[in-house]
DNA sequence: CGAACCCTTGACAGAAATCAACTAAGGTGG
DNA sequence: CCACCTTAGTTGATTTCTGTCAAGGGTTCG
């Protein structure tokens, strides 16, 4: 059964977004009271590129793919966890979706009228600094990511995301893969065989994949070969749509959308 | 000999700018205050990536070009011509570039501190409006660089760029490559060599390429490989930093920045 | 006039997509 | 509970594409 109400203490959490948690508490009312709350199945589409952007979406839980479609051909774009937010700049230029969204998985959404949105930056300069500084770190995702795509080669990319996921659980050696393997390989711009054939391959080079299960053997190897680098890999966590399954961060106490 | 203060014929031409036609007068002057003007010659490296954001950057006169390097290897991003601007997203983040940014030819650019920048618009809404959807602009044509580069082969990805050449030219059938080949190459995700070869495997496909010159000689045919999208290749210009080689478009008398 | 540099072409090696088959796991319905 | 079906993942064989290396022609610029 969807639901349609907030719940009390969803509120919070979504004033905690950086988004949301300098703006004025007025705003942030007029914001809310549009708002709707919904769960919604797993595998849903909940947004087509080319129809107009009505609302932002929050994520609360559960976990959403954004994806393009061309010519009988499909790929990845990223994945918003909670708590993230996405499609904000549509909303924002009142233009068509490039990207359709899909539920991963049964998750639970957030729906903030576009309207109310562009209305409530008008009045309140503050959300529109907020804004700004959010949009500002989606593009810096995006353009790491078409760093990625032109500078390094599959198994330089896979190798960067595997380091990446094992900083962002903590600088472990070991952690599993938060999605699909398929959609990793779309999402790093490959094919499923490629990565595939790629993981086996980089057990030379200093990582173990089990199924689901990441080992990095011999991190100094795996680092020679991704050569991880701030102005592609991070480490600021640039927007809600910075990449592919990077769970919600505790940063200095403060929890961040990935 | 470089000059620095900011020409009068100059400041209506800036405040014509999506960026800056809409904010209060008084914001427009604290700006350019703070703002200098300056002649480079060509080739000059204006930005190395990972330096500090200081200044928005306005191309004037001139061709500027947008790359990145990692690992000895280097890309094209974009190429920014008058009247546009560049590096907004970094400015506002106060984070460091994540492109380099070089002259192609002798350039007049003007220089606004990022901190005015910050500081009006906080103080200015409509200001901080205009900033949103410009950045909003420039985060979309990054996703549609990125979907052209996932989506696309190298051909569809060349024969899309010429249509959209061509249309911006006024849909004719014949016009001239706007920077050299090598530049482009890196920028559709390729190496010189792959477009030159390819561009020749193209006069099957309705496209004839003389030097510099392009004559498209079979639009049918050249459409049905490249199927152009909307949700790929405009046809909105969003943004500054939307494509390679967008000379400024004069749409209802109103000149754009590419 | 020489020195770069751009562009092209050829030959080759490496990378990646494609097609196909097979396994394994998960979910459905009888 | 089991048979069945769907789907993710892997692997192999093959083809296509792409990058790399090398060389040569043409142009520009100092």
């Amino acid at each position: 059964m969807p639901t349609i109400t907030l719940r009390a203490r969803e509120l919070p959490e979504i004033r905690r977004l950086p988004l949301f948690s300098e703006m004025r508490p007025a705003s942030f009312e007029t914001l809310m009271q549009g708002a709707y709350a919904q769960t919604f199945p797993s595998g849903l589409e909940l947004i087509r590129q080319g129809d107009p952007a009505d609302f932002l979406h929050i994520v609360m839980e559960g976990m959403v793919e954004l994806y393009s479609r061309w010519a009988e051909r499909e790929c990845t774009m990223a994945v918003v966890l909670p708590v993230g937010s996405f499609i904000l700049a549509a909303c924002i230029r009142d233009a068509p979706h490039l990207m359709s969204a899909r539920t991963l998985e049964r998750s639970r959404l957030i729906l903030v009228p576009a309207v109310a949105l562009r209305a409530v930056f008008r009045s309140d300069p503050e959300f529109a600094v907020s804004a700004i500084g959010e949009l500002a770190g989606c593009y810096r995702a995006v353009v790491r990511h078409a760093k990625g795509l032109k500078l390094r080669t599959s198994r330089e990319r896979i190798a960067s995301y595997l380091l990446r996921q094992s900083h962002i659980a903590g600088d472990v050696a070991g952690f599993s893969l938060p999605v699909e393997k398929r959609l990793l390989a779309s999402y790093l711009g490959m094919t499923a065989e490629n990565l595939s054939r790629a993981l086996k391959s980089l057990e030379a080079d200093g990582v173990k994949i089990d199924g689901n299960r990441v080992v990095i053997t011999d991190r100094a190897r795996l680092v020679a070969l991704a050569r991880p680098d701030a102005l592609i890999d991070g480490p600021d966590p640039d927007g809600a749509t910075a990449g592919v399954g990077l769970p919600p961060v505790t940063v200095a106490g403060l929890r961040r959308g990935a």
